[in-house]
DNA sequence: CCTAGAAGCTAAGGCCGTTAGCCGCTGTGG
DNA sequence: CCACAGCGGCTAACGGCCTTAGCTTCTAGG
């Protein structure tokens, strides 16, 4: 039986080309093994099992996502940096469909790296809204609502929501001067 | 074998229940079999399985949140109307754990049911828009935001993504004032 | 009343994940 | 240089789920 030299890294590495090439759903240890050229059993040398596999691709889709945030915003503070997080934001779904929902999972508290790599992510949008002036509670809910919009419109994106002919770009890009107005403005109480 | 009497509407309706139950994942054929006290088998005298009847239960969520959205914004225009859409759409995404994602998935084009309940939702937001003005392009931009940011938040939501102890209510408020005070200065190009 | 079709059933097969248990490669200490 | 411990692969087997095939029985309409 020769070796085929694998590790944790790499299983999970390989599962995220995997997922981005056929969809989360179809991601399968079945496939991944195959892939791998090893039979399924395998794999659980180097991983737990099903579950464990994707809280580890999670990980990795989420601090991919944090670096690439934080890279965006750098040097950047305003409208600037809100445009260039949420640019980058949605890139990173178009570039990785399979990683992108992965990101979405709430972080595994056992597993440092993840729980820092969310922290990350989170803290590239907290810091673009601190160039709003935003703080404490404020800064809270417009995280949230930077957050939910971005998550929202790269989901519906995704899923083909959009059906109609108009460009999606133009609609992200209104999207983005809206939520740039709307941070001005902030608090708006009801 | 005494007859249970079932239907494809009887089914439907108990695996938009059993989803609410136990989440969208763990429903499963087999459990709506039991629930239903047949022998799985016996759904496919009703359903063409499981893939179908994931379509059905998208059917039936969109058209309820097709219903409840309607009916909130019916006699109010405005802010008024855009509370009362919002809150409606995430009331509905709380009672119906199991049955929310599955509106998102785009309308089957061979279910002429589906698809008009998808219309009359999108038609809720519209109109809803309308109150503020908004037309052609703007008005197509500004409902691919309100839908993202909803959607957006409800999602973010019922997967846990807001960690923190402020109250997620309040956040919510902030944010449907604060896509009121965008819609009201639409367009914002950039 | 009788017959056709609908609605249930059992049996069987395929795919997936999981566990158990076996064996050979590999690299490290003596 | 070699022994051996342990790691990384394997096969076998099981259970869960979805699906199809084909049988039986209830029931409604002529």
């Amino acid at each position: 039986m020769p070796r085929v030299g694998l590790n944790q890294r790499t299983v999970v590495r390989e599962a995220a080309r995997l997922a981005d090439e056929v969809g989360t759903d179809q991601l399968t240890l079945a496939a991944l093994a195959n892939r791998l050229g090893v039979a399924l059993p395998s794999l659980y040398k180097h991983v737990r099992g099903a579950d464990a596999l994707a809280r580890k691709l999670s990980a990795l889709a989420t601090a991919e996502l944090a670096d690439e945030l934080t890279a965006a915003v750098a040097g950047r503070a305003g409208g600037d940096a809100l445009r260039a997080l949420a640019a980058a934001y949605r890139a990173y779904a178009h570039r990785h469909p399979g990683g992108y929902p992965a990101t979405q999972r709430v972080p595994d508290p056992t597993d440092p790296e993840h729980v820092a790599a969310g922290e990350r992510a989170v803290g590239a949008i907290r810091a673009t809204l601190r160039g709003y002036g935003l703080d404490g509670d404020d800064a809270l809910d417009a995280t949230r609502m930077l957050r939910s919009t971005l998550h929202g419109f790269v989901s519906l994106e995704a899923a083909g929501g959009f059906g109609l002919p108009r460009a999606v770009d133009a609609s992200f890009d209104n999207l983005v001067a809206a939520l740039d107005g709307a941070f001005r403005s902030w608090p708006r109480r009801a």
